[in-house]
DNA sequence: CTTGCACCTCTAGTGACTAGAGCAATTATA
DNA sequence: TATAATTGCTCTAGTCACTAGAGGTGCAAG
């Protein structure tokens, strides 16, 4: 049995995140002491470290959720689960593309900024007019 | 002289987003007909070009807020305008090495999956146990 | 003159938290 | 046992950059 700050130390969600968590219905409402404190089972800090490893894998709550149903049903189809994380790695390559784009077209701008006044800096002018860039974004 | 969606379609900046801007303070208020409706000077075009660019390439409104600010004094040195870029360039180099790490956690659980049970799931296994990730994230 | 589009203001919602106020419960120390 | 320190509670509001919608008004074409 935990209390919401040992929670928290055991698997580094913070204590204001676990109780959002609980208020958007990703984990259930857990007993509460005589004084009303919140008192959670050992297999909460399992359900919470899974959450925040999602979490830190880019996948949205909303994902996370429906990851967890799935993964309370063990003699399923994984095929589900693997369509979500597909989806997300799909996600993360689009994102790794575009920002891969736009980190070329920074270097361009700055690599070719003289570095005098505001009224000849290259970024100025890039920013000021999209027909200087090389690609689009 | 623009009606405000003249000045959307020619800037592909959206109408409420228009206002948006004015209502933070990122473009100063127009002048209004007898009947209360915005009227641009073509002048606010550039200036609206110019955000939605510097938005296009991931500046947050603050450092835009600022590029503009800075791009009213020509006779300036452009040092701090390249120091916000170059802040942004490192930025985006580092989101891409985090995406760039979990591109490769995310391919590594897939093609380890042996797609049948969720309870073997590979995906799910390693969603709840960081240890077995090859790198922090 | 009427139709229909464009425009107006204002409020609330998005995602995933974070911060803070003001108070109650529990735990550690004296 | 008394007190102090820490942890917990609820509730509200703020973050960023918009977006959606309600309910109303202005304006230009036919
Ligand atoms: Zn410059
Ligand atoms: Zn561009
Ligand atoms: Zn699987
Ligand atoms: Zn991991």
């Amino acid at each position: 049995m935990l209390t919401i700050g040992k929670l928290s130390r055991l698997t580094g969600v913070k204590v204001p995140t676990i109780r959002y968590y609980e208020q958007i219905g990703l984990l259930s409402c857990p007993e509460r002491s005589e004084g009303g404190q919140r008192i959670y089972e050992m297999a909460v800090g399992q359900r919470l470290s899974f959450i925040r490893h999602a979490r830190e894998l880019g996948f949205s709550l909303d994902d996370i959720r429906e990851l967890l149903t799935l993964s309370d049903e063990p003699d399923q189809s994984c095929a589900a689960v693997d369509e979500i994380a597909k989806r997300q790695l799909v996600e993360i390559e689009k994102r790794i593309t575009r920002l891969t784009a736009l980190k070329t077209e920074m270097r361009r701008m700055l690599d070719q900024c003289a570095c005098q006044t505001v009224s000849t800096c290259r970024v100025i002018e890039v920013l000021g007019d999209h027909t200087l860039c090389t690609d689009d974004h």
